[in-house]
DNA sequence: TGTACATTCTTGTATATACAACTTGTGTTT
DNA sequence: AAACACAAGTTGTATATACAAGAATGTACA
């Protein structure tokens, strides 16, 4: 068994009482001073604390004036390609989802040209909902290649996502995402229990292993319930 | 002006062999011993550049076998900061823009907190909608820091964006981005020329430079007529 | 009244030190 | 030859201390 370092446990502490409300946003936390007294640490153990979870978003310092609880943060990133399962459980909801379609069709032509195969070829069609402490956030729509991931439709995706699926049997080199913003269809907006034409995220993935285009994905998110975030350094 | 931190100079060394080609991925960065040594700093000021360059990504550490180069990042044209206007006459289209305000401000709470402010601080406010081919393609609302470009609002912005000239004045070194969709409000809508709640990619902007949060941003595109593209590779 | 100054509290930088934990190589023992 | 013990070098954690810098408040003085 490994002991946490002491830092470890105050950022714990701070993030308990960010995320029980009881320290909303502008809230002002205590001082270095006064942690390293309450937690019977040196400040400056406190103090990296402190440090680390303003470099991860979480407070705002300023000289002078104090440490502040910062505005929640968006949830997903730009740069990973994440389960929205994970993201879910990493903020604390429960996740569920809903498999509306499964099937087996024919590949239309911009599914064709996505996965590299021929017009009318036997592709994999899914359709999920995911959902977020019962509340819809994502409308999957997927074509999966069948002839690099075969057994995609007899999998039991109640608790596994594609995606994560996909990235087990195989490996991604290269992802193609776009981002822009519609209105839902009659379709989405049901899936998601919003008002139809009310502004979605839509997000095209186009993800391919070494073998080739595995999945070609489109996902709707609700404007209102989902936000993308990027950090860079230069 | 003021004198940059110790720990800076070291950060910028490192990053200098490494752009340079002297220190490939992979390579093995003195210890924190030698580089104290090399800068006459304490180990823990030499630990901090480590540390923080780590943080950034640019290096690896590993507890007793020292610290490497880590791999270049992958970024998309999601991530980098680009020109609007440029964006434009790359597509061989012409560019214009309508300068709908620019002003001194109060700070808001939000505001404040984004640039680092007190509320209530001096800030500039400007409002410019970008036309492509004479369409309306983007509406920039802007909130720059003072004190850091005190002379943005002398500043003609009819053949120089914003962006294009906080680049020039103030290196970025950090630019936070999140995007979500919204419906158009009135004030988007009319400037926009498109109708009210049809859905737009807005994109938050902060961008920062060594010396602070240098400006804040929200850009507003139609959704029928922006994406944003990526492309990763791992 | 109001301006200037001093005080106090905050975060930021820097140092010196100590010990813990991990990795690698070296040498000794079995 | 294999196993073990040890030393050296590395990063990781933690402390005590000092001073700098920014912000707010109160106080003295003009």
């Amino acid at each position: 068994m490994s002991s946490q370092p002491r830092y470890a446990a105050i950022k714990e502490h701070i993030r308990a009482q960010i995320e029980s409300g009881k320290w909303p946003a502008q809230f002002r936390v205590p001082s270095e001073n006064q942690l390293a007294q309450d937690f019977s640490v040196s400040r400056m153990t406190a103090r990296r604390a402190l440090s680390e979870l303003t470099d991860e978003g979480v407070l705002m310092r300023s000289q002078g004036l104090g440490t502040f609880v910062a505005e929640p943060v968006p949830a997903g990133s730009l740069l990973e390609v994440r389960n929205i399962a994970d993201e879910i459980a990493a903020r604390g909801h429960s996740y569920a989802n809903r498999i509306l379609k499964l099937e087996q069709a024919q590949a239309g032509t911009e599914v064709a040209v996505a996965l590299g195969l021929a017009e009318g070829a036997a592709v994999y069609h899914s359709i999920i909902v995911h959902l977020d402490n019962g509340l819809p956030i994502q409308f999957e729509e997927r074509y999966t290649n069948p002839t690099l991931v075969p057994e995609y439709l007899q999998q039991d995706f109640t608790h596994c996502t594609p995606n994560e699926y996909l990235t087990r049997v195989a490996p991604l080199t290269e992802v193609d995402t776009t981002v822009e913003a519609v209105g839902a269809s009659g379709e989405v907006a049901r899936a998601l229990e919003i008002a139809e034409n009310s502004a979605c995220l839509q997000i095209w993935r186009r993800t391919k292993s070494s073998s080739g285009t595995v999945s070609f994905a489109r996902l709707v998110h609700p404007g209102s319930r989902y936000r993308l975030g990027a950090q860079l350094r230069f």
